[in-house]
RNA sequence: GCCCCCAUCGUCUAGUGGCCUAGGAUAUCGCGUUCUCAGCGCGAAGACCGGGGUUCGAGUCCCCGUGGGGGUACCA
């Protein structure tokens, strides 16, 4: 039996990062095994759909690399894709199931159908077919019900926990299809994930829950359930729910700080799961050779933004020049830095860099104004203990800027080598002094590369301007 | 309330009864290296939730408690 997986996600607003760990895991765990990855929407609660969710989530996906062979964009064998779409596929089940009496019509209120412990009592169990027949052909408003078993167990097979049982009796006659015709939640996955062939439902421990519902839904359809798998949901750093401020939850944040998507494939692919020698940077390709169920754990886990940014500085370094610089160039040359200038600042910035949002706020001493960069020269040399020197360090500094032949970063180190020679002094001691004099800040890139990067005149001029204050 | 799941360093985890005086990664701190920062190298500190069992032996199995998560919808 070939695998077949599923992405089944609620058009309700961006994508998570907790549905999107799930994504990955069925994409991975598809192409491991060289079966497909099917991508349902799931938008049967018209109320909470959200205009343009959709095509938000396919652009997440697609940025991720996380391709499709069936969806809703590109149909396939067992569509359409989008649950609203498949309501007479769902109705058509649920006829099924009442002709064979394993559901029936229910005609109470909704406080008709709450009981004391607020679940359904069955009052309608007992109707006459016949009669309930007669009511629903005369057009009176009522539900589709599973009729559950009343006692005994509903056993679940989950790959990652083992055999769960619940107490049937805990069950009630749960709706399956609503007044208006449209499918319930649980009702409308398994239809589709039956006739769509799933082979593993891969989804978030949350639904671990349901799953008896679902697993009951099986069986009155007769119909083998596919293999469950309940991944650790993803949690926040403070270990609470997975909220819009921690750290960024959204996919689509992510792609906007410029991320690198395999960065953030293999980190969250590290949520629940480790590879057999313990590896943690990985490419999406070793991910798909070494995905396994097995290796699954059980516990929830919590969403890290500091080794998510580990993560990303290691596929920042092992990206291929041509990659890299693709990325970089653009966003070093709208600061205003030509080609020759923006590579030299691109290599010596890239070590440091888990996204390319990153180099934005590394290029503020290009435009700083003299004003803030000199009160910064003067706060920063008392601030670390520097001022007995630095004039004398900037005066031989500025003396050297005329004789740097070539202008470039190699000349300009061996410039700065010659300063703290003459000066006598090394070290932070002759290296503060001059990159707050130079770039407002006491820490930073490699000094030569900056000061190379502002051109021999300004870099004249803003030693002149620090010592003229 | 009832039902289900989970529980190893701050965090991600290895660990499937003896290999554990619990390993790795990240974060933190220290030292070294490259003229500074970053990086890199080396090192330090840091955990089996609590209590009962079972066993010659428990982080590993069982029970209870506690804590966290989920469900209990004509939401997904």
């Amino acid at each position: 039996m070939s695998v077949r997986t599923r992405f089944a996600p609620s058009p309700t607003g961006r994508l998570h990062l907790g549905n999107v760990r799930t994504a990955i895991f069925n994409w991975l765990f598809a192409r491991h095994h060289d079966g497909a990855f099917v991508l349902r929407i799931e938008d049967t609660d018209l109320e909470r759909n959200v205009e343009g969710a959709e095509e938000g989530l396919l652009e997440d996906l697609r940025w991720l690399g996380l391709d499709w062979d069936e969806g809703p964009d590109i149909g396939g064998p067992h569509g359409p894709y989008r649950q609203s779409e498949r309501g007479e596929l769902h109705r058509a089940h649920a006829r099924q199931l009442w002709i064979s009496g394993r559901a029936y019509p229910c005609f109470c209120s909704e406080e008709e159908a709450t009981g004391e412990d607020r679940r359904y009592p069955g009052t309608c169990r007992a109707i006459d077919p016949g009669e309930a027949q007669r009511r629903v052909d005369a057009d009176e408003a009522h539900v589709l019900r599973l009729r559950t078993p009343d006692a005994g167990e509903v056993e679940v097979l989950d790959q990652v926990r083992g055999p769960i049982t619940f107490p049937a009796s805990d069950i009630d006659d749960f709706v399956i299809i609503r007044s208006d015709g449209r499918t319930t939640y649980n009702f409308g996955v398994v239809v589709d994930d039956l006739l769509m062939r799933i082979s593993h439902v891969i989804r978030g421990a949350g639904h671990l829950s349901n799953t008896p519902k679902q697993q009951l839904i099986w069986e009155a359809l007769d119909a083998a359930p596919p293999a469950f798998a309940h991944l650790p949901d993803v949690l926040s750093p403070d270990g609470g729910k997975l909220s819009k401020r921690s750290g960024a939850a959204a996919v689509a944040d992510l792609r906007a700080e410029g991320a690198l998507p395999e960065a953030v494939v293999n980190y969250l692919s590290l949520l629940g799961w480790s590879h057999p020698e313990e590896r943690e940077v990985l490419t999406v390709d070793e991910l798909v050779a070494a995905v396994d169920l097995d290796r699954v754990g059980a516990s929830d886990t919590a969403f890290d933004p500091e080794k998510m940014r580990w993560v990303g500085q290691q596929h920042m370094s092992a990206l291929d020049d041509g990659a890299y610089l693709a990325s970089a160039l653009p966003v070093l040359s709208e600061a205003g830095l030509e080609v020759d200038r923006a590579r030299w600042v691109a290599e010596t910035l890239r070590n440091r860099l888990a996204t390319f949002g990153e180099i934005r706020p590394q290029l503020t001493y290009l435009t700083i104004s003299d004003d803030a960069r000199r009160a910064a020269f003067r706060a920063g040399i008392v601030e670390e203990g520097l001022a007995v020197n630095a004039e004398t360090i900037l005066l031989e500094a500025h003396r050297r800027v005329e004789g740097v032949d070539p202008w470039q970063p190699s000349a300009v180190k061996d410039m700065l080598r010659e300063t703290g020679q003459s000066a006598e002094v090394r070290g932070r001691e002759l290296y503060v002094p001059l990159r707050l004099a130079w770039t407002g800040e006491a820490h930073g890139p490699d000094l030569a590369t900056l000061v190379a990067s502002l051109g021999r005149a300004e870099a004249a001029r803003r030693l002149r301007d620090t010592l003229n204050y």
